[in-house]
RNA sequence: GCCCCCAUCGUCUAGCCUGGCCUAGGACGCCGGCCUUUCACGCCGGAAACGCGGGUUCAAAUCCCGCUGGGGGUGCCA
């Protein structure tokens, strides 16, 4: 049975390229009808903190990610410890009792001569008596993983093909700190191995640890798993997107008010599409059933936030049912303090509205004028309002208006038609005057709509407050 | 520096494996038009790419080599 693992290290917010990770892992996982593990990576006692691991939960949730499985590798030193004394045993592995300021000289000199820097081997030939004897001093001391000399390590690739590493171009690493902790390098192979992952997904940063950690499988007597390394994502100016490139979180996007259905789509788009297909929306189940590492693009992708938009509008206004809309967009509207007690109304006014905006943070501004009765207009569209017949064509509404009920858009439009035949104005100057009167705005939603759907009452307060003034 | 990976419109990509159907298809964005008595949505059209140089072949975006460019790695981080 397929079996797949996500293993994020709890050091900060989920990262778009780590999410999409997620995904293709989550993916292929349920595409074979297999599991799916979520591992916490956090033996970086220093850098992993408790309240990111919550947001990474709390990400991968609203991006509709489950799992079968959840370990935390801080939890399971106890299990990595045997595993050393294994090596140890078996010879793969020897303490190290070299200084970092030591270490640090050895790389200057490779970086000097122009050559891959290697650990120069110093504590190998140390005999099992002088560590001992070093160990019985205090001298603190790390773990190091006996690297066979000039072998050369060859893996398929599930996504970037074949890959050939010299074992001697990296050399004897350390798999326990000086401080007793275990390193990713050794912890992730013994963790994958024991919980039986089949298929390691994970960002082609790792394609240098694949090599040592196949040497360790070897090791230990494992079977050594299939690989797939996913190309990084690129900011828009082709580096690694990071923090500089501004919102490279999940949870910026999740804030800012993108539906989770639509990044999820959006981010499987970014170095796979279907086999045969010109389509680009789909259903997380559409891209279970679709999803294949070997359509994966193995060159980078540039991530683009004005298609990402453009999907989250067309989820917004064709994808998502009502309810679901409803439901997601909620939190905005109360957070910006707007009145949604009268749920009808609410569901009213969303859909007739769901072709103005894209994320629900524009959407707050937008619809601001069905929620927030107090209308600020500024000194140059009273000016517009005077230099337009404005005056009479809003009085002339309000008379209309006070004894005939407005229902749909297609009322407003047909009293409109009144108006200007009466008055004999231009169209743009009525749809104009309104627009300012009732928004302040001179543009945003369909004028008709808003006049439709706002409560009679409130549409006559506005305007005549703007008649006061114009008087 | 050294090691590894990659290379089609500005961006995401189809095509590449199994050369001819490619006058290189789709999408975002951009430009123009239509619809519309307002704002959007929608619809139609347009500009826009095989990095360069060598091979192989009757034929190369597709296969091979080199160059250039980009990315990743080079930790007692993951």
């Amino acid at each position: 049975m397929v079996k797949t693992r996500f293993a994020p290290s709890p050091t900060g917010y989920l990262h778009l390229g780590n999410a999409r990770t997620a995904i293709f892992s989550y993916l292929f996982a349920r595409h074979h009808g297999g599991k799916f593990v979520l591992r916490i990576e956090d033996t970086d006692r220093e850098r992993s903190k408790k309240e990111f691991e919550e947001m990474l939960l709390k990400d991968l949730e609203w991006l509709g990610i489950e799992w079968d499985e959840f370990y935390r590798q801080s939890e399971r030193f106890d299990i990595y410890r045997k595993y050393v004394d294994k090596l140890l045993e078996s010879g793969h592995a020897y303490p190290c009792f070299c200084t970092p300021e030591e270490l640090d000289k050895e790389r200057e000199e490779a970086q000097r001569k122009g050559v891959a820097y290697r650990y120069s081997g110093k504590c190998r030939a140390l005999t099992p008596e002088e560590a001992e004897e070093l160990k019985r001093k205090g001298k603190p001391f790390t773990i190091r993983f006996r690297v066979p000399d000039g072998e050369e390590i060859v893996f398929e690739d599930l996504v970037k093909g074949h890959i050939s590493i010299n074992a001697d171009d990296f050399g004897d690493f350390v798999i326990v700190r000086s401080d007793g902790s275990p390193t990713y390098n050794f912890v992730v192979v013994v963790d994958d191995a024991l919980m039986g992952i089949t298929h390691v997904v994970r960002g082609e940063d790792h394609i240098p640890n694949t090599p040592k950690q196949i040497l360790i499988y070897r090791a230990l007597g494992f079977e050594v798993p299939e690989f797939a390394h996913l190309p990084v994502i690129l900011g828009e100016d082709r580096s690694k997107l990071s923090k500089r490139h501004g919102a490279v979180s999940v949870m910026n996007y999740r804030e800012e008010g993108f539906l989770p259905e639509a990044l999820f789509n959006y981010l499987c788009l970014l170095g796979w599409s279907p086999p045969g297909s010109e389509r680009e929306i789909f259903s997380k189940e559409e891209l279970i059933e679709l999803f294949d590492l070997k359509d994966v693009n193995s060159a980078p992708a540039v991530f683009n936030r004005e298609k990402l938009r453009w999907m989250n509008g067309v989820y917004i206004r064709e994808v998502v049912s009502l309810e679901r809309l409803y439901e997601a967009i909620l939190p905005f509207l109360e957070s910006a303090g707007y009145d949604v007690s009268d749920e009808v109304y609410v569901k009213k006014v969303l859909e007739r509205t769901r072709d103005a905006y894209d994320t629900f943070s524009e959407a707050v501004d937008k619809l601001r004028p069905f929620f927030v009765d107090d209308i600020d207009i500024a000194p140059e569209l009273w000016s517009r309002l005077e230099d337009m017949r404005s005056y009479e064509v809003l009085s002339a509404f309000v008379r209309k208006l006070e004894n005939r009920s407005i229902e749909t858009p297609e009322d407003v439009k047909n009293l409109a038609k009144e108006i200007q035949k009466e008055l004999g104005v231009k169209p743009k100057e009525i749809w104009h005057s309104l627009r300012i009167a009732l928004t302040g705005q001179l543009e945003g939603v369909g004028i008709d709509v808003l006049l439709s759907t706002l409560p009679k009452e409130k549409v006559i307060l506005r305007i005549n407050k703007v008649l006061e003034k114009l008087s």
